[in-house]
DNA sequence: AATGTGCCGAACCGTACCGTACGGTACCAT
DNA sequence: ATGGTACCGTACGGTACGGTTCGGCACATT
């Protein structure tokens, strides 16, 4: 690993062949993705990838940041007006979710970081905990505590919370996922999926059940 | 891959063999699982390898099985004579499951078949959901359907409402220990997690609620 | 015009690893 | 004793890949 890709800030040659290795990494994982390979794709020398990436690690640290930059919080704009508004707001969290993880970009990337997790100092793994898991964290946090100071929810610990969520909604689909299970996710059932989540989330957060939400923190 | 597993009972000498390239697997990663490595740890030659496996890929899904072998579902004796002991064994069985998913060696060989799951037609993947997610899969179903059967439970589809279970009780961590997080788990923590999911878990499908759950299937 | 810079294409080097082959040894059966 | 079998240790061929170097081209600066 040479250079942190604290910069993350990239020329638009380098844009494009950050793209360029990326679909090669989508296409055929991590066997295909040799710096020849991304080379020869992107119709540039090895020698500028040395020189830009300093290395072949850094190239990938690239790739995965080049990703995050590209997914981002979509639709952050929350328009909390009614309940009803607010559900559908968690709702279309949850396919977005759902959609993200599936998709063959982000497949691809946690396969790869995964795979490298057992070196010692691999930093690919906190790589994508920190640019991909934190950020859409963060926006289901603030979404969560949104409802919450509009009494739609009542929870105590915000982050338990959401990982209660999470696991409504994902399950084990993304290991799965992972693990090369095709799981034929039409839009309808997706979206279907997400709503029997909501309802079951409701069911344990809503702010009009009886019972209160004191489940113990979790030191997780 | 030149041989089926399907025999998956090995002579003494290959167990230890087998049981080597685990451990090699565990402390080095894939890395470390070269056939001359194996060869040396294990005080065997190369040859021998490849005349018991017939290939390294064969070696591989021989670990990978082996491994599955030893797990098994240990305590599936169920002692449902009342409501506490039968919760106790839905507690029991999400420890059971935390510990095994947070284990090095389960670690090493998801890290390993995800790492391998982009190649065409990797098995390991399938191996790994058929070996490993169907077992325990099948433990917590039998379960289930013995709570709905003495009415401790009420629910429609048993592989939906394990799905849940899973999901309140694995959350995001499976993947986030797969990335390389290191996840302070002493024992007691994870029983208290355990029972919070549980409780969720009670929540969304105990008999006694007065809602039914009609959460339509899903076809996933 | 001369010089410098950035890049491409290609060749090259060192290394790592899979798979195989070969010599040597221990054990067993005839 | 003789032959067969299974095994170990080692060495080798072939290949793939990371990283470096070199020649050449296009373009900008002076």
């Amino acid at each position: 690993m040479a250079q942190s890709a604290e910069a993350q800030d990239f020329t638009p040659r380098q844009n494009d062949v950050l793209e360029t290795a990326l679909a090669l990494l989508v296409e055929g994982g991590e066997r295909a993705l040799t710096t020849a390979a991304i080379a020869r794709a992107a119709n540039c020398s090895k020698e500028s990838l040395y020189r830009w990436f300093g290395d072949r690690d850094g190239l990938l640290a690239a790739v995965i940041t080049f990703q995050a930059s590209k997914v981002r919080t979509d639709a952050t704009g929350i328009s909390p007006l009614t309940p009803a508004s607010f559900r559908e707001s968690l709702t279309i969290f949850s396919v977005d979710l759902l959609s993200v993880l599936s998709g063959p970009s982000s497949l691809a990337l946690n396969r790869l970081a995964i795979g490298q997790a057992s070196r010692e100092g691999s930093p690919f793994g906190r790589l994508m905990l920190e640019r991909g898991r934190k950020i859409i964290g963060t926006r289901a946090a603030t979404l969560l505590e949104h409802g919450r100071q509009h009494r739609y929810l009542a929870y105590e610990d915000t982050e338990t919370t959401y990982q209660t969520l999470y696991g409504l909604i994902v399950r084990d689909v993304h290991v799965r996922l992972l693990l090369g299970e095709t799981i034929n996710a039409r839009r309808t059932d997706l979206k279907k999926q997400a709503e029997a989540a909501i309802d079951q989330f409701y069911r344990l957060y809503g702010a009009d059940n009886q019972t209160v939400n004191t489940t113990s923190k979790e030191t997780g």
